[in-house]
RNA sequence: GUGGUUGUAGCUCAGCUGGUUAGAGCACCAGAUUGUGAUUCUGGGGGUCGUGGGUUCGAGCCCCAUCAUCCACCCCA
């Protein structure tokens, strides 16, 4: 038999491992509701049709499909031998896959809120702690099973829900230690601005995906990429100038009035930024036009959450404003901005940096130590009427050397140890050993439990 | 998807240009000593060298494939 192995880019997670990213997760979850958000599970598994064209071509790509079952049924043979046809050219096909895993959860979400809108009370806010999955080649910080901890806010324009969700942004980072990170925001639509400065809306893609590399491949490979995706000499003129806008928040918005005047994207995307910049009273919120997203769905103000500059880690959180993502299901006018945390990098930074708390890989506090058969059926029923009080705490499974009993609890991080031996049941009291100080003391049964506590 | 790295005991690794029964440290188990974790001493279990082919008298080492891993690109959380 083959040795036992799990697929690439996928964990098992330990003990130790699910403590840590229980932190992570409590403390993102108890802000997620502190502001007021709900609660939504969806499926693993989407209809493949939910998902495609929703991001971007290369999107498309990494979406897990599945097979459809019972394909060698012969009543099904020869549609899924057309269909297989039709994969080997590069189009997916309901006969072969009509199931995909979800990619992410706001386009999950997209599609509830397009079929429940009837019931929903506006402004809808949920938030949404689940896994998707990616078919992308694994390397650091990244995985082809993660978790996603998605807040949304459908059915409201209002500013208020931009700075809303920056606050979120700040109060877990802070709260996690992190409080250097950086937030870096920008809107679709001053890049929908600088897109028509340069020719067109149509060349808003080549335009955001060559200035997003700018901090990667600098100046010159950038100019020298947009020449590639067919700019010309007067265009790459503008965005070096976009590109070369620098100074505080306020000033940058100043010189990018100045750039590319007034238009009604310019104006809108001004009055989005200088609305938050002021609201959001946030000094880790640094405007940066070079800010792209590369999902296509996004309509306005974009978000993109970085680790502190001392940990080499891509992003830990993005998300942004769209205004008509329900519109892709047959349900228009339902505006929408949500914001995402990835877990599995935030986990990866927290390691590196050394913030996990050391209090939270106790769950036993006290190991009753097996001392002979009669001893452990009188420190029995004590264990028991301590648990009564709400105390987690075991007994050793067998009598054997207390050197072994007391690698055991070393091994589970337990803090005490209770020895209920013949002389201490005489006295009716028990020996309590603080492992960390080495410390014991003798104390009575029954102020176990209070001193337990 | 493209290019590269690595894969030897539970863990960290060594193993010279291919040459006898593949090693170390830590961990583990048993024993000696002790109603208290340590130290020490003695003994012990463990590896189809990632997997499958090939070259060779002979492969952990060379070649091919495959899987996993890590890294860069692409893209992204």
């Amino acid at each position: 038999m083959a040795k036992p192995s799990i697929p690439q880019g996928t964990r098992d997670f330990s003990a130790e491992t699910i403590r840590k990213r229980n932190h992570i997760l409590s403390t993102i979850r108890n802000v997620f509701e502190l502001y007021g958000f709900e609660p939504l599970e969806t499926p693993a598994m989407e209809n493949l049709e939910t998902l495609m064209g929703k991001y971007g071509e290369e999107g498309d790509k990494l979406i897990f499909k599945i097979l459809n079952n019972g394909l060698n049924d012969p009543k099904n043979i020869d549609k899924a031998k057309e269909g297989f046809e039709k994969l080997l050219e590069g189009k997916s096909n309901a006969s072969l896959t009509e199931r995909a895993l979800k990619y992410d959860l706001t386009i999950p979400f997209a599609r509830y809120v397009a079929m429940n809108h009837g019931q929903l009370t506006f402004p809808f806010k949920r938030y949404q702690i689940q896994p998707v999955w990616r078919a992308d080649r694994p390397q650091k910080g990244r995985y082809r099973e993660f978790t996603q901890c998605d807040a949304d806010v459908v059915g409201s324009t209002s500013l208020i829900n931009e700075v809303e969700l920056i606050n979120i942004y700040h109060q877990v980072f802070t709260q996690l230690g992190l409080e250097q990170y950086e937030l870096k925001i920008n809107s679709r639509n001053i890049l929908l601005a600088l897109a028509e400065a340069c020719g067109g809306a149509d060349k808003l893609i080549d335009i955001t995906v060559a200035i997003d590399k700018l901090d990667k491949i600098g100046l010159e490979k950038v100019k020298i990429e947009l020449q590639q995706r067919g700019l010309n000499e007067n265009q790459i003129v503008t965005i070096e100038k976009y590109l070369s806008i620098a100074g505080n928040n306020v000033e940058k918005l100043a010189a990018i009035e100045d750039l590319l005047g007034k238009n009604i994207h310019t104006s809108k995307g001004i009055e989005e930024l200088s609305f938050i910049v002021h609201h959001a009273s946030n000094t880790h919120l640094a405007i940066d036009f070079t800010l792209a997203r590369g999902l296509n769905y996004y309509t306005g103000v974009i978000f993109e959450a970085k680790a502190p500059s001392s940990v080499q880690m891509g992003s830990i959180g993005g998300g942004g404003r769209y205004d008509n993502l329900t519109g892709l299901f047959g349900v228009p006018n339902i505006p929408g901005i949500g914001i995402s945390f990835g877990v599995d990098r935030i986990y990866d930074v927290l390691e590196e940096l050394q913030l996990f708390p050391s209090g939270i890989q106790t769950s036993t506090k006290a190991l009753f130590f097996n001392m002979g058969e009669n001893e452990s059926l009188f420190a029995f029923d004590v264990l028991q009427q301590v648990r009564a009080q709400g105390i987690a705490c075991e007994m050793f499974h067998e009598t054997t050397k207390l050197d072994k009993q007391f690698k055991y609890a070393e091994k589970k991080n337990i803090p005490y140890v209770v020895i209920i031996g013949s002389a201490e049941i005489e006295k009716k009291e028990c020996v309590i050993k603080h492992l960390l100080t080495g410390k014991q003391e003798n104390i009575s049964l029954s102020q176990l439990s209070n001193f337990l506590q």
